[in-house]
DNA sequence: GCTCAACAACTAGCATGCCAGACGCTAGTC
DNA sequence: GACTAGCGTCTGGCATGCTAGTTGTTGAGC
């Protein structure tokens, strides 16, 4: 539905860059809460203080309350009526199914991409994983997940899906959290940048079928690094 | 992430049962726009006001300004700052867009499910496909409909799923809104109950190859009828 | 020492008034 | 007649104070 919405208001979304409307109170504090949750600067059920926070970004609690109300709906912030607004712990088991929603959702999408992507998507792709190999070489770790997740952006965005682009965002987003909590090591990557070769070979063939069979191989492969690490380290999830 | 929520503050999702707690007057509203711009009383594009309905409704306009926000984070409305708030358009696209989001999910879903349903949940589902037959049977339309999407919900709860519920559930809401705007015909009602037939047959097997290749079947069947209806009517959608 | 009820200190929810920005209309100009 | 500038009126965004509900505490009674 959907006509486009302005900059980040009353959604989560990331600002188009073709809208030049400044951005509300309440987006930038959304936004400022949020990286902070991410970062874990604001660890998971420590309670938020909206008076104080007014007051130390000077503004009222209108915009704190509009952004967390926005941040409850995303499930990052829980809101406890009359009682308070929590940053919302994180379950091992959010993470089997974050997983199995993207891993579905990215593979049908790898499959619709390879009928419907255009040249010059194909092109960003090709551009994308040579940018990926050369981080790769210099072992440029964060560079490379910069990149990883622009590759599956590029894909997404090429097959023009809009919904789906804010669903997967909002797992990303969540899935990001535990990433940065459990600071995932960046043993895989050669692994990762030939199975995001295998995804761009079937796109360019336009074989659909090949397409989401790489992306749901490649994704399988993820939840299971995922899931290792969360076995390793239970004292940072929640029961 | 998500310890559970009250009556829906904060977000669009049902009221769990067990929450006793009353909604808040955002709630209400909120449920109140909802139903109105599915039901198609509220048209798509019309604009919505604020304070004739906070005068309507006999409260301020705060609450009002809450539930809007957050249907136009499910995108049921736009926000224009300054300017105003309008009922989300429709476009055709977006048919195709959600029914491949829901379709890959669902498949998916089914997959796993065939690997986690408890007996419990086979029997709710086997209950169901009897009263599906009595409902066709009696030409029950509406009735069966109900049980259609009762059946899914059944499958996505078994398998334990909270985030692929909500977001399901909020793609139900966009294409509920179309089906009731085109009228949808019930005439493939025989041809869903023999596939949720064969949805079940496959999860009481556990054969979750066969569980994800019948839901798929199902769902790109439905797909088709709602584009099929959508073409014959494209005076419903906005470009 | 234990229980429980009354209270104090919080919170989110809500009401209300004001402000700034967007748009439509009109009047003035060419 | 067409166009543009300016003004009025609408909107959402925001500030602030109040209300009601939850929780932890404390102290009285046993």
């Amino acid at each position: 539905m959907t006509r486009q919405m302005r900059g980040g208001e009353a959604a989560g979304r990331p600002v188009q860059p073709s809208d030049t409307r400044r951005a509300s109170k309440a987006d930038q504090v959304y936004e400022n809460i949020k990286e902070a949750i991410l970062s874990g600067g604001l660890e998971p059920g420590v309670a938020i203080d909206k008076i104080a926070l007014s007051e130390r970004l000077g503004m009222s609690r209108f915009p704190i309350t509009t952004a967390i109300n926005r941040l409850a709906y995303e499930r990052l912030v829980v809101i406890e009526p009359q009682h308070g607004s929590f940053v919302a712990k994180i379950s091992a088991e959010d993470v089997r199914e974050l997983m199995l929603i993207r891993r579905s959702l990215e593979a049908e999408i790898a499959g619709d991409a390879a009928l419907r992507l255009g040249a010059e998507a194909l092109a960003e792709l090709e551009r994308s994983l040579r940018y990926q190999e050369a981080a790769a070489a210099a072992r440029d770790y964060a560079g490379f997940y910069a990149l990883d997740v622009e590759f599956h952006r590029l894909i997404i965005v090429g097959a023009q899906l809009r919904h789906a682009k804010e669903i997967l965002e909002g797992i990303r987003t969540h899935l990001e959290r535990i990433r940065r909590l459990l600071l995932t090591p960046p043993g895989r990557l050669p692994n990762t940048l030939a199975e995001h070769r295998s995804v761009a070979d079937a796109l360019r063939a336009r074989n659909p079928a090949a397409a989401r069979e790489a992306m749901r191989t490649h994704l399988i492969e993820t939840t299971v690094l995922f899931e290792t690490i969360a076995r390793e380290r239970p004292n940072l999830f929640s029961a």
